[in-house]
DNA sequence: AATGAATGAGGGTTCATTCAT
DNA sequence: AATGAATGAACCCTCATTCAT
């Protein structure tokens, strides 16, 4: 187990500030007084303030990238198939989140307004998953599984059904445990909507 | 017709330059520039940039607030009641938004990191909202018509559904038409899932 | 009785808000509020802030030079004369001062640092009231009522022992009666001093 | 022999500054640049503009106190005893104003209309001045060295006497030397008055 | 004569960054 | 590698002054 290197120290006293005040907000001699050292020895970490924020985007982003990306996501046939996937990959997020809640907050919170560099991280990673889930509804469809519905709008709807569990209980309120719970809870909506439909005809 | 005023002239600046800035980056000088005003003149009809900004803020939760609390929720009866209702509150709010996006983008980006003012505001709405979601969900399964949930995680899922769609396509794209398609669909959603369940037995 | 004409309206106002808040810190725009017009019609009477202020020195400096200087000087050949005439001229500026406390106010805290042209305007007035004690001690020590004093010194000394009672008393305490038995205690002062000297014998 | 410190050195520069143009005229540019340092090093030593000037003040007004209070008060018996103890205190007062000329120039030109503060720090030491002085001549009259004044009027009387040397002559014209000289004669002015009182009758 | 909205120069203050030690 | 004092550019805000009405 490799010992806590300095720039690890210096990140996580990066990453609780920055979630503390925002970016502009954020002081680069608070982040050096929430790590212990003096206000100098920063540049030698970090080129910039605006350098630290975007590594610590950048390693979020390859965390979330990987939760995203190392399912398999050619396995899915029927919809029990689907269903387990998404509680795979909610579960994978939910942890990544749960784990670094600063860095996840400043990740989840980046806004073109107020830092253009990390909402382009923030942008690509929305884009990509919200293209798989696209492609996944497609092939469903295909498949038979998934009703017919406009997959590009229906995409992101369901990446924001995510989203705003993982910003609002998970980083906001911080919650740790029962994340597969939540998770099933969750794709069970997604798939399943919640209405009752005992003795509706189907037509549409 | 009432002529605009000069503080209408002045909001709408102000607007415009958080919304491509973000409020920190703000600066008050790019605003009555944007205006076409000198940089005093600011401080005729603000007195401090964040007053501004809390003003543009609590001018977009009134309308906001409107659109939700305008509706009768005391007429969902059925889950048809249901579908109206929730198509109605989706158009009222996509209209809003449409309208304003730029100040609808700095309401939906506020973070507490970022400004603690309006993230408070922002939370307000997204608690109040979130709670109408649970208490329609109550009534629907003591009606029946909706299915057996766990009313809190579900509402804030669903309240992200639709969240997401106003940032990323409404705000962000600026859509402006086609709202209540846009909106039948997400409901439609909502309601029944992206999953087909022919012949599958209801359990659970 | 002349109409206040609207200089003098305006002055007044001028003179409160100098008293109150000092040169730098009086704003024009609490001047005119205190004289219940609109701001640009400052500019109407005065120049500038600075010349409204001046003007208000020199007025006041006219009145002290009168009390001062309407004094006949050339009837003390007394050590008698001389105390009719001190209480004449204490009570002769005491009353200017009472009747102009704001402006007495201004006029004597003008300060070198502060405002260089008030300053210079007092520092004349200051000069010259030692310089008229001063050759009244030298003609009385010539007379030998006054006893062998350094004159430039003791004049100086005998400015500030009533100056310092315009200052804290009538000024600052806003005293306005009983200014002749001020003025003659002052003046019992000046002469005899604090001590007794039954049976000592003199020397020096 | 301690070394000036760095503060010392600002709050040198301050003074000079403050006494050149009084506290609103002055500019903290001008301040850095008296002391050849860059603007934002006074942001090192003071955390305003206001506290430097706080500073100062306090600074100055514990030297001064000492001045009067170290003196021991209760060993006034006789006519002889108080000459001698108005004479070092003046000449304590002179010392520390002669050494302070500019903060002594800030000290006693403190008027409320331009800074409350340092007003407020002022009109506390002319008070328990003046009351001192006060106490000594109820004392002196009860002892029967003093003749029967009104203690309060005299007392303040007396402290302008003093004053107005200390900031015409001392601080004003810069005199540095003599000052014991100086004080005797002020205090033969203060306990025997200027005039000659051979062959007059006592009454009063 | 009077108004008051508009101006814009100027000052206090902050803070990312540098560098001599 | 580390320090922390020093830097100075940049920004918010004030307010004396102007001018179109």
């Amino acid at each position: 187990m490799p010992v806590k290197t300095s720039t690890d120290q210096m990140l996580k006293a990066a990453a609780k500030v920055f979630y503390r005040r925002g970016y502009h907000a954020a002081k680069v001699s608070e982040i050096t007084q929430e790590a212990g050292v003096a206000q100098g020895t920063f540049y030698l970490y970090f080129p910039s303030k605006e350098q630290a924020f975007v590594e610590l985007m950048q390693g979020f982003a390859h965390s979330i990238r990987s939760a995203v990306l190392d399912l398999d996501w050619t396995r899915v046939r029927t919809l029990e198939d689907l269903r387990q996937q998404d509680v795979d990959l909610c579960v994978n997020i939910f942890e990544v989140c749960a784990k670094n809640r600063e860095v996840a907050g400043l990740y989840f919170n980046a806004t073109p307004s107020a830092d253009e560099r990390s909402a382009a991280i923030l942008e690509a990673f929305m884009r990509e998953t919200e293209g798989i889930i696209a492609q996944q509804c497609v092939d469903g469809m295909g498949r038979g599984f998934i009703r017919p519905l406009k997959a590009e709008t229906i995409a992101r709807a369901i990446v924001g059904l995510y989203l705003n569990i993982v910003v609002r209980t998970i980083i906001g309120e911080g919650r740790t445990h029962g994340l597969r719970e939540l998770a099933e809870d969750l794709v069970d909506l997604e798939l399943r909507g919640i209405g009752t439909w005992e003795g509706v005809i189907e037509s549409d």
